[in-house]
DNA sequence: CAGTGAGCGAGCTTCCGCTTGACTT
């Protein structure tokens, strides 16, 4: 008979330990939290500031279910994470099921392991109402933040938008950085090199050295080259440093986001999704965590496995501790279940993410690599004095030009590099790869071979991608584990930021090379700041973020939640009342929203006049209307009605010019007629068209919606008319109303304009069906929708 | 799929954190 109930949060969680306990116990999951704030009201009474919960509808199966069985069973345990989301949810569990104290025993665990979870058994506890109110606060918080500030922006910007505690300041940060990005002016340098030859050895021996200053001139450049000419080149000093690199910790989920992304080339919410995977499978624990921390077993079985494919040697068991801001802590780092298990089945992307999972868990666990750095600084003994004092000597730095540094790395001992090595966010900088230098001692000569001043630019800071994004916003302790992937969706679904590539500029570089007695100069072209996959943000974006700093500056604040989090800590310690913090924080906030939400609408947020038409002399201005940003003609006001055109792409209403806004009214234009009917072409929500006869072809980008003829226009409707010709398969003389299409996901039946898909085994004779054989797919479906 | 928008104004949109499904158009 089971007489004793646990609940946890995850169903998987459930089933392990369910094993761990034996037949007395039944586990069940309540799937996260049970309860919540309504969904399509404030749910906040607005004069005592009390949270009124319900139980959503998807969540009412599983409430139901535990009810029964909490009502069978002689003992609870309420076993949910423990931090203060897991507390609140035995206590809403305590609440709904109608749990007494006498039969409710409030359990933690840190790791899924039999010992674990008996010790847990052994010491209940009850429910920590400090810890609850503390979620309380912050749900609250949250609830109050979005659904107050989201109606300001319907009213001033544009329906449908929303913003809060963690996506507005997301946004933030992505507008910024582009703002930074466009401040940023790059600047020329010049890096020297040279390659230098040792006479004395035997066989090829290079020396590869760098001037360790940069000159800011061509003309500073050319000097130094010039005095190199007759210049001798002998080692000064030689210097061995050895290095030891450490393994980067455990994978938390924003680290283990990061590395997915560079290494493997996944977004964000794919690699949540393919953990989720591999967790249910049982093959790593549980993919939502900030915390670093492995269990005991784990690193038994690390230097267990790390013996065995490394030798000893290799093995350094060690202990993580967590840094970032906020962390809860509520479980163990992402690891494999099992390290024994050096991979898995499973798809292609799982046994990737899997081989990376345990690799970073397996290094975590492995000695430093040793190093050995190798420094010469190579001397340069100029022929005669410099010929002034501000060239050629010295550097912009002020420091003297007067010696090479050769430097050599060679890896005496690989330690956890043979299992892993981190990536970096820096692509534009490669680290040299490791490089051995010849055998040299102090008064070698070298001889000259080459050396080379390139220019160079200095590069700005680069855009975010969603991982780092995340990695970001970790650093601030905005969001959490469970809430990082969805964020970055939120943002994107809001069209505040768009994921797109950013078209590098085109610079012209100069090479000088001294060879011999001659110096001779080469340009070259190169690409500087090109950028793939970026999230780059949308002018909505940037109006919504700007209107908000301008009104909520402390919400948006880079320090706001780390401020309320401080709050909320002390709420869990006892020393703070929950609903006093939240009414100190509604007294500052809603006569701010109130204020704003009044503020007369003469002027829209990120509103921008260009200037006046050229012949009307009405103001031409940009703004944000109901389908995004436009460009108008005149205003409302006016006797007239004002003409709208809509922001072309790769356009912005920051940086639109007047001449670019009026090139946009040339459209639509008849450019002639075609059987009978005008041919116009014309600009919409999904870029320019060919309309002709109420149909619509979409003009490749490869035409200019300016100059395109009627011929080319005709052409593109034929093209357009053959395939639409090739998606009819069938029709039938009973019913026009009924056709049998091609489609991406194969043949489909449509009928009154309506889809209907036709059972597998119809494909085969799609082309030859009867009109009653349609008519039957269409009737079944249509009465099993009712 | 849809190529709009300036007002007679319906009714709707929205947060952050816990957790997994049921869907293929």
């Amino acid at each position: 008979m089971q007489d004793n109930l646990v609940i946890v949060e995850s169903p998987a969680k459930a089933k392990t330990i369910e094993k761990f306990l034996g037949k007395d116990y039944k586990v069940m999951s309540s799937y996260g939290h049970i309860r919540d704030l309504k969904k399509k009201e404030i749910s906040i009474d607005p004069d005592t500031l009390e949270p009124f919960y319900e139980i959503p509808e998807e969540k009412k199966k599983v409430v139901s279910e535990l009810r029964t069985a909490a009502k069978k069973a002689g003992k609870v345990w309420l076993a949910s994470d423990e931090d203060r989301e897991g507390e609140a949810i035995s206590w809403h569990l305590c609440e709904v099921l109608g749990l007494d104290e006498e039969k409710t025993n409030r359990i933690v665990f840190h790791e899924i392991t039999k010992s674990a979870i008996l010790e847990a058994i052994e010491t209940p506890r009850h429910i920590d109402m400090n810890l609850v109110n503390a979620q309380q606060a912050r749900r609250v918080l949250d609830r109050l933040v979005g659904f107050r500030l989201s109606p300001v922006l319907w009213r001033k910007v544009k329906p449908a938008l929303s913003a809060g505690r963690v996506q507005s300041v997301a946004v933030r940060l992505i507008v910024e950085r582009e703002r930074e990005i466009q401040a940023f002016q790059s600047e020329s340098f010049y890096r020297v090199s040279a390659v230098f030859t040792l006479p004395q050895t035997q066989g090829a021996s290079e020396v590869k050295a760098e001037l360790p200053v940069r000159f800011r001139s061509h003309e500073e450049a050319i000097a130094f080259l010039e005095r190199c000419k007759d210049a001798t080149f002998t080692v000064e000093a030689v210097t061995k440093k050895p290095l030891h690199r450490t393994p980067a910790p455990p994978f938390t989920t924003s680290t283990l986001q990061q590395e997915a992304s560079r290494k493997l080339g996944f977004t964000v919410s794919q690699t949540m999704m393919v953990a989720q995977h591999l967790y249910e499978n049982g093959h790593i624990t549980y993919m939502r965590t900030d915390s670093v921390n492995l269990s005991k077993l784990c690193i038994a079985d690390s230097k267990e496995e790390i013996f065995k494919l490394y030798g000893e040697k290799y093995s350094k068991p060690r202990n993580y501790k967590t840094h970032a801001k906020g962390a809860q802590e509520a479980h163990e780092a992402i690891r494999p279940t099992y390290m024994s298990n050096t991979e898995i089945e499973g798809n292609s992307q799982e046994r990737r993410l899997y081989d990376l999972i345990w690799k970073r868990t397996a290094a975590s666990q492995m000695a430093d690599a040793l190093i050995e750095k190798t420094t010469v600084n190579i001397r340069i003994g100029f022929a005669e004095a410099p010929i002034s004092d501000t060239l050629a000597n010295k550097s912009n730095q002020g420091e003297a030009a007067d010696y090479f540094v050769a430097t050599g790395e060679v890896i005496t001992f690989d330690g956890f590099l043979k299992a892993y090595h981190e990536s970096t966010d820096d692509e534009n900088e490669m680290e040299d790869v490791t490089h051995i230098l010849p055998v040299m001692k102090e008064g070698d000569r070298l001889e000259r071979s080459a050396i080379t001043a390139t220019e160079r630019f200095t590069t700005g800071p680069i855009r975010y991608t969603e991982a780092s994004l995340v990695h970001k916003m970790e650093e601030l302790g905005i969001g959490r584990p469970s809430t990082y992937a969805p964020t970055i969706s939120t943002i994107q679904q809001r069209e505040y930021v768009q994921k797109g590539d950013k078209k590098g500029v085109e610079r012209t570089f100069t090479i000088d090379t001294l060879k011999g007695n001659k110096i001779t100069t080469a340009t070259k072209k190169d690409v500087v700041g090109k950028e793939k996959g970026k999230l780059l943000p949308s002018d909505v974006g940037i109006v919504v973020n700007d209107f908000l700093l301008e009104y909520f500056p402390d919400i948006m604040d880079y320090g706001f939640t780390a401020n309320v989090e401080k709050q909320f800590d002390r709420i869990a310690e006892g020393k703070a009342k929950w609903t006093a913090m939240i009414k100190s924080f509604y007294k500052d906030f809603e006569p701010v929203v109130e204020r704003t939400m009044n503020i007369r609408a003469e002027h829209k947020a990120g509103e921008r006049e260009l200037g006046l038409h050229p012949t009307t002399g009405k103001p031409v201005s940009v703004k944000i209307g109901r389908y995004g940003p436009i460009v108008q003609i005149g205003s409302a006001d006016d006797k007239d009605k004002p003409q709208f055109a809509q922001m072309p792409a790769g356009k912005s209403m920051e940086t639109i010019t007047l001449e670019e806004a009026l090139e946009l009214f040339k459209l639509p234009r008849t450019v002639g007629e075609f059987e009978g009917s005008p041919v116009v072409i014309g600009t919409g929500r999904f870029g320019p068209y060919v309309q002709h006869n109420k149909k619509y072809v979409s003009l490749p980008k490869t035409d200019d919606p300016l100059s395109v003829t009627l011929d080319r226009a005709i052409e593109l409707i034929k093209e357009k008319r053959e395939q639409e010709e090739k998606r009819h398969l069938q029709q039938f003389d009973e019913d026009p109303k009924m056709e049998v299409m091609s489609g991406r996901y194969g043949p489909y039946i449509c009928y009154d304009g309506k889809n209907y898909r036709m059972p597998k085994a119809m494909h085969a004779k799609a082309g030859q069906l009867t009109f009653e054989e349609c008519m039957q797919v269409v009737t079944a479906a249509d009465s099993k929708k009712k």
